[in-house]
DNA sequence: AATGATTTTGATAACGTTGTCATTGACAGC
DNA sequence: GCTGTCAATGACAACGTTATCAAAATCATT
């Protein structure tokens, strides 16, 4: 609580955090007894004793309200607010093999693209009475089949994938699982289910038509080497070709570990090659540091050097002179891919499994 | 796959998408038939029949091994690799009442510090054979109420909780469940059961400190209003008033939207009042909207204004001048939740509930 | 060799739900 | 009144695991 003797350290201080107390406690001390904590978890037995039926009246007063008569349902409702009952997924799940649960993995959970989709797709999700929880892969195959043998033992009620499997052998099981799955972040000939998705070899060559429009005609590629990087990288190569701008550098990581990947990667492209004009960065992480590097060795952007990223950074607005970048709307894409999955869970016929996004250019001066 | 006849837009363009075959069936077309998808997925009674064990025998043999004799473990073993066995996670926890699921909760999804802590955390627990799944509360009591009641039926190993749980009655359910809880991010006197934290109350003193040595004898808070932002706050008070300095202005915001949030903070505080040295930003989002809009109102830093932030912002550190924090290392939070979840879990005795994180200043330049 | 202590194993009965099928009752058509 | 149809309800038996307790096998001790 920090009574302050003298001005040295501080010592040892407890935060005051506030303490709500129960609206229904404080009101007007509710003289109902006992109510409050059932010590042990009613189960359908106990709501259907109370309600004078049998529990699988109860069960079924609970899933499909239409095919129990009225008289019954209404005691069935006030007998489950009184025990206080919710129902044991775990039973349920065991015995029906079905479950209320939709994961998702994110191949890294501090991407702020995937973030956004993630947070999207779960405000859908729970708005339908799904519980949403996502799990993490790393970006590594090994993580990526652990997560998907964990699924084959939950069976969840679907599944989503920030990005596609590429492990034939993963594939094989996911279908096995007959539930929706749900990649996204690409455009493959063959998803394994449903899709929402983008090309990346499109985007690739929207940056080299953004970048020639600009007046650039010798540019740079920065960004990962494999995956989604690599398409961005195709799209990008081929489009050059075809415009006539000569690429005089293509700089591979295999990992983005932060701001100083990008700075390092402009040092590098600008040491080894004065022709060039622009570059185009596969994500904004990256891109934000070529911007960053720019500053701090003169060279004004875009006057001298035109910085084009990949995403949707708010941060990266901001930074003068900001940073001009191809993306597409994240949060739109965990939106779509939860009403779809929806859509499909709720048993509709007319299934739509895919849906390509467009991309984006967000023009903030950098090109 | 983009075969472009002319250099207008791409036309439909599919991503070539890395298919990666199974390594068994391509290293030497395996002869051994069948083994590949167990159509029906195996139980217990499968394995034990095949090791001609009884069933029970099998579930030791998985869960306490050393409680097996070794010849019957190994035939166990294999049948279970035969097989292909993974247990049923519904029907062990419907049966024993408990799960290998640890589940956190994170009031934002979006928030670099917390996405860090929960990627640390799940780095340890996923080691130790738990599934990390994460879910989001969104910094609002009727999410956090409805994901803790969801608690109540999924009964995960423990729950883990991006700070601390403010509602009476959720903290009561939360103490019914009789698993780990853990709170963090702040030093609250009455924790639910395990905490790892620091104190907020002391990051606002330490931050009147740093701005003090500094030189700075008028000063500004910005921040958010309740939670932590508010205890933050009240530490930067009192020591402000301590040490002589004068508190010049307290700008409140109900939420952080973004970095135009910040910079809108600081245009507000800098037209109201002109004697200004520097001001304290409870978040690192606020404090970098504030750098740059210093920086394009002109005011250099810290020569003219010093800006202090809190968190541990990758990018806020690459920004020149250099944003300087106060903060915590949150992959170190993660990580020690983590560990001091498992042994408790694995029912070590010496259990150490509650741990102090020290809190750290990144001197980059900004005060 | 006999006794007791200890380890190793198994039989049985749940956990709480839902799928399946059977039963009851209501109502229309003859 | 009798039959057939359909809606509403219930009885029963699983789902795959583990807790509990009892039995069998092993080992150490006298």
């Amino acid at each position: 609580m920090g009574n302050d003797s003298e001005a040295g350290l501080a010592t040892f201080v407890y935060d005051e955090v506030v303490r709500i107390p129960d609206a229904r406690s404080s009101n007007q001390s509710d003289p109902r007894e006992g109510s409050e904590l059932p010590a042990q978890r009613a189960s359908l037995a106990d709501v259907a004793r109370l309600a004078d039926v049998s529990p699988i009246t109860v069960s079924r007063a609970l899933r499909n309200p239409e095919r129990v008569r009225a008289d019954k349902r209404h005691r069935i409702q006030l007998a489950v607010e009184q025990t206080g009952y919710s129902i044991n997924p775990y039973a349920s799940a065991l015995k029906s093999g079905r479950s209320n649960i939709v994961l998702a993995f994110a191949s890294n959970m501090l991407s702020e693209q995937f973030s956004l989709a993630l947070q999207a797709c779960a405000e859908v999700l729970e708005k339908a009475g799904f519980l949403f929880l996502v799990g993490q892969t790393s970006y590594s195959y090994e993580r990526e089949t652990a997560a998907i043998r964990s699924l084959h033992a939950m069976k969840p009620a679907a599944v989503m994938f920030t990005g596609v499997i590429e492990l034939q052998a993963n594939r094989e099981i996911l279908r096995g699982l007959n539930i929706p799955i749900m990649e996204t972040w690409a455009l493959p000939k063959d998803p394994i289910d449903m899709l929402v998705g983008f090309s990346n070899t499109e985007a690739g060559q929207l940056a080299a038509e953004v970048l020639f429009k600009k007046g650039h005609r010798k540019v740079a590629y920065i960004g990962r080497r494999s995956g989604r990087g690599a398409l961005r990288l195709q799209g990008f190569r081929q489009r050059c070709a075809a415009l006539g701008m000569k690429l005089v550098g293509e700089v591979l990581v295999n990992e983005v570990t932060g701001l100083s990947k990008g700075r390092a990667c402009l040092s590098a492209i600008i040491e080894n090659q004065a022709e060039l004009d622009a570059v185009f960065c596969s994500n904004d992480v990256l891109a934000l540091g070529c911007l960053i590097e720019a500053r701090r060795l003169g060279i004004s952007v875009p006057t001298d050097l035109g910085i084009l990223g990949f995403g949707e950074s708010d941060i990266a607005a901001e930074i003068p002179p900001g940073l001009t970048t191809i993306g597409i709307d994240s949060a739109r894409l965990g939106r779509d891919a939860g009403e779809m999955l929806i859509a499909r869970l709720s048993g509709e016929t007319v299934e739509q499994k895919l849906r390509r996004l467009d991309l984006v250019v967000n023009d903030r001066g950098s090109v």
